[in-house]
DNA sequence: ATGAAAGCGCTAACAC
DNA sequence: GTGTTAGCGCTTTCAT
């Protein structure tokens, strides 16, 4: 019984010949292992747990990713969501973590920078790796792409094309990319010897609503900017909504620029210019970070892991008139 | 030791206050069942799969209805994916049946109509729900939408704006929805006594690109529609943004409207009529079947469970100008 | 390199 | 109404 667990789990000390054997009674049987039996046995559940509060576009490219890593190592993938505004995150984490035992958690912005989840999955022994988390970095295992370089480049395109007046969306507070991208879009703009004036730097939150009200208000101003570059898509959506109804000729009069590369940047009009982050290859090496610790005591030390964006070019953005 | 066991499963045959005994010695030690242990015991797993091959924005709302039956039940949602294209997809499958055991799995098109799929189900023994199955309705529980008579409201919705050459864009052969929805426009145009002519009807796949395609031809005809009515929103996206390309003003040019609701409806410009699906209520139905009858054999009936859509009036549809 | 024994934490079946 | 016993199907530990 040993011999045929040996087999099945690649573990080493079995003679090939026997080796070959097992492998093959357990096709002609078509066996499979219980899931539940090795985790009962076992120090590893099988199971990765991608704990979300909202579900965007980006957060499903994430899962996708993630999926794709469980598959490979013959995982599952399980999805949680959790309520931030809510009372405490806590109680609601340990159904997910006493019970089940999940070999580990994905977290991405906000979870991944909620501290009282990060205390609950602490304090519960949990493995989590982050992607892109603002904070205590080494706390834990994560994830991060190159937002600054990826907002200049974005920016420089912007200059490229001939604008000199370019507003900017910025994300939410205490989200990383935010602020690092806004830097990159500020050290283009400045390397570039253009002027930023501070109104031309509008806040949004990751919305359509926040991104239609910053261009509300950029579009309003005595000089409007000929460019807008916003911090994520959906909000170069509603900068693209908002300037269609301001009865603007998009990319003449106007030109929006996004971030990520969501699969509505396409199917927008103008067909959206954008940042693409490879989100989903992000995740599929954070749910392999996750793997690689299973079971594994002390958890291995693992290197974060940084990605690059590419500069995606379509109609949204065009020289002025 | 069976007595604690009874208290946590909420099984008859207990003493109130024992029960109230047992209860807070739980909470005291904030102890929580071990799932495994209880699905390699028991007959129950506590999991309930859901099964897709591609992620829509219509898919990953259902998700979340999912999502919700479960936590509201102690359960868990598993995701995996299932390539259609593949050679054999119930090899895929039986790793996930044989060796987890989810207590059911949540199917949607196009996935519920793939008989691969169905019969590699059956014959693990595993139980399903359907969402919107096109065929062999007694096969398993189900829910179902209607799409008639959804789409003869909006079709008289556009009708009572005073078009009277409206074009439809149907979506892929062999989803239920498809065929249904269609009936629908018919019917609501034949009994406004319009005419209808068949190059009218173009045929779609719900991807925004075959919603470009068939608004291209739509529009290029000697005597092009007024409005247009896709069978999703994707299509509808697409049809918006082949509209704007041809230089066409909406919605006095031409009026849009979509079928679904997703998030991306009110993002469009602009913002897409739509008939809104309760597709995340129909999958927490359908999940709430699934736990239902988890762990009992033989397994129960369960009716089938029909669900209402409701017009959302936005911009994208106007009188003719 | 192989295998025997013990037991993971529950539920099922059966006493009482 | 309550408790006892015997496993569920694996992995772990420890012999050999």
């Amino acid at each position: 019984m040993k011999t045929v667990s040996r087999v099945l789990n690649a573990e080493p000390h079995v003679r090939e010949e026997l080796r070959a054997k097992v492998l093959k009674a357990a096709k002609d049987l078509s066996y499979r292992p219980k899931t539940s039996a090795r985790s009962l046995a076992g120090a590893k559940s099988f199971v990765v747990a991608h704990l979300f509060s909202k579900l965007s576009p980006y957060l499903v490219m994430a899962q996708l990713g993630a999926l794709g890593a469980c598959r490979a190592a013959g995982y599952h993938l399980l999805v949680e969501t959790i309520d931030l505004e809510a009372g405490d995150p806590s109680a609601e984490l340990a159904s997910l973590l006493l019970g089940l035992g999940v070999d580990g958690v994905l977290l991405l912005p906000p979870v991944c920078d909620d501290e009282r989840v990060l205390d609950a999955l602490d304090g519960a022994g949990a493995a989590y790796v982050r992607i892109s988390p603002a904070r205590d970095l080494p706390r834990s295992p994560f994830v991060e792409v190159e937002d600054e370089t990826a907002a200049r480049s974005m920016t420089q395109h912007l200059i490229g094309l001939g604008h000199r007046c370019i507003g900017f969306v910025t994300g939410p507070d205490g989200h990383a990319a935010s602020g690092r991208r806004l830097s990159g879009f500020r050290g283009a703009v400045q390397a570039a010897g253009l002027v930023l004036e501070e109104e031309l730097i509008q806040p949004g939150d990751f919305t359509f609503h926040s991104g239609q009200a910053a261009a509300q208000t950029l579009l309003g101003a005595r000089q409007p900017p000929t460019a807008i570059f916003a911090s994520n898509d959906e909000m170069a959506q509603g900068v693209i909504a908002k300037a269609h109804e301001l009865g603007l000729r998009l990319p003449d009069a106007l030109s929006v620029a996004g971030f990520d590369d969501t699969p509505y940047a396409a199917m927008a009009w103008p067909p959206l210019t954008t940042m693409r982050q490879p989100i989903a290859e992000m995740a599929a090496a954070a749910t392999e970070m996750i793997i690689a610790g299973a079971g594994r005591s002390p958890r291995p030390q693992i290197p974060a892991r940084r990605f690059e964006c590419e500069l995606v070019v379509r109609g949204s953005t065009a020289p002025p008139q």
